[in-house]
DNA sequence: GCCCATTTGTACGTATGTATG
DNA sequence: GCATACATACGTACAAATGGG
């Protein structure tokens, strides 16, 4: 499995278990590259899928926000 | 070499020279993009090189300013 | 105390180049 | 050739700290 499929496992993971609450952020592009050391396109594009699945929203300039179930 | 790898070397260089003395600010972000022109997030590079290297510090709000050699 | 300009900090979006399988 | 992944760079937006009027 790609690492970026990977990696929205875990964050779908963490939402769905409640590690990562409705309205809130979730961490940040440069902190998600610390946590797992990925690169910053690769996080770009998992958070791109888990927006694409309803499950996350972007605030530009703000964060990335779970989305309430 | 990168960008923010050449202005580092550019802005060390004009440390050691003495155009930019101890405990005085270095040009704004605003003023390198001006200058050499670069995006903000290069300058930010570059700025957090240099001080890494612990040439210069940081005073949010104000400036950034060489460090005593 | 309040507004405003300046400056740094943080964050996402997009694009390009390189390397690997 | 294509998808994946990393590094770099530019663009834009919002936030916080500082200082002057």
């Amino acid at each position: 499995m790609p690492v970026y499929q990977q990696l929205a496992a875990i964050l779908r993971e963490r939402i769905e278990r409640g590690d990562l609450p409705p309205n809130r952020p979730i961490p940040s592009v440069a902190r998600l590259q610390q946590e797992y050391g990925l690169a910053r396109g690769t996080i770009l594009h998992t958070v791109r899928v888990l927006v694409d699945e309803g499950l996350v929203y972007v605030v530009p300039g703000k964060g990335t926000f779970v989305k309430e179930p």
